[in-house]
DNA sequence: AGGCAGGCTTTTA
DNA sequence: TAAAAGCCTGCC
């Protein structure tokens, strides 16, 4: 089928944006994105304009909340003075076309403990081994094959020597203490998804190597609770450099984690230079 | 009590 | 060799 909306949305700048680590680029603009048991291909046209090989129903049933498309990002990046706040309007015109993806809970806790302390290939290889170790090899509809991300179960079923392949190093023991509270369920949204901002921190933090950070990603990318303000090494330069009052988190709530997105995908793309 | 130094696996540039 | 979407432990 074919989409055409006048919102935000990019591919490529959500593909390389660090929240998802499981797109596959098959194309020029185009990706292979797993989700729970869907796979879908879709292709960016133009600014606008999207190729996807799903039916309608799919679409509305699965991807249009898995792209978030009941949430105004444009709308949201005008919340921007461009006057009083030059940087972060200069990081949300060049990652406009970012959303904040509705993913999958225990993939997005098990992703970002990986995540620590390691740039994004290094993840995305973890992630994949972890996925062909533990998930289930399947074909999808162009009878290519892929592995669904583990459940916890199956996490919990690998060797040492097959944790040992996935290269988690230190984290390893992170990531078998967050699959077992997960068969527990205490990582299950029907026990998190209710609770206020905070409390929702509080209790990921609670997981053994979650901390601040890790938390926060986990509450924005997993949790969809976009005011979670992840703070990593870019953002801590980005804050002291261009913040040194503070950022202003009250005067962009309840979108703060937006806000961060942009100024994450912004940091990470400047070189050296500074065109703002 | 709360803050801080050092250590940790591995990969990337 | 330093840095990478950090966190844990032990010390003060």
């Amino acid at each position: 089928m074919r989409l055409s909306i006048t919102d935000d949305l990019d591919l490529k700048q959500i593909a390389e944006s660090g929240q998802c680590f499981r797109w596959e680029q098959i194309e020029d603009n185009g990706y292979r994105i797993i989700h729970g048991g869907y796979v879908l291909y879709i292709s960016q046209r133009s600014p606008g304009e999207f190729q996807l090989d799903c039916e309608e129903e799919e679409f509305r049933n699965v991807w249009a909340a898995y792209f978030d498309l009941d949430t105004d990002y444009r709308g949201i990046r005008q919340m921007i003075d461009r006057d009083s706040d030059p940087f972060l309007y200069a990081a949300a015109e060049q990652g406009k076309g970012i959303r904040i993806l509705r993913q999958d809970p225990w993939e997005i806790t098990v992703s970002f403990i990986i995540s620590q302390n390691r740039n994004i290939p290094a993840i995305k290889r973890s992630v994949e081994r972890l996925c062909s170790l533990a998930g289930k090899r399947l074909a999808d509809k162009r009878g290519e094959e892929y592995f669904s991300f583990p459940a916890p179960e199956d996490v919990l079923r690998l060797s040492k020597e097959e944790i040992a392949q996935c290269r988690l190093g230190y984290r390893d023991k992170y990531v078998l203490s967050a699959a077992k509270a997960a068969v527990c369920g205490d990582l299950s949204p029907e026990r998190l998804g209710s609770l206020p901002d905070d409390e929702l921190l509080r209790r990921l933090g609670m997981l053994y190597g979650v901390g601040p950070k890790v938390a926060s990603c986990i509450a924005l990318f997993g949790f969809h609770r976009l005011d979670a303000f992840p703070v990593d090494t870019w953002i801590r330069k980005a804050l002291v450099n261009e913040y040194p009052g503070g950022f202003p988190f009250d005067r962009y709530r309840p979108y703060n984690g937006v806000f961060q997105q942009y100024m994450f995908s912004f940091c990470r793309n400047a070189s050296s230079a500074r065109p703002y």
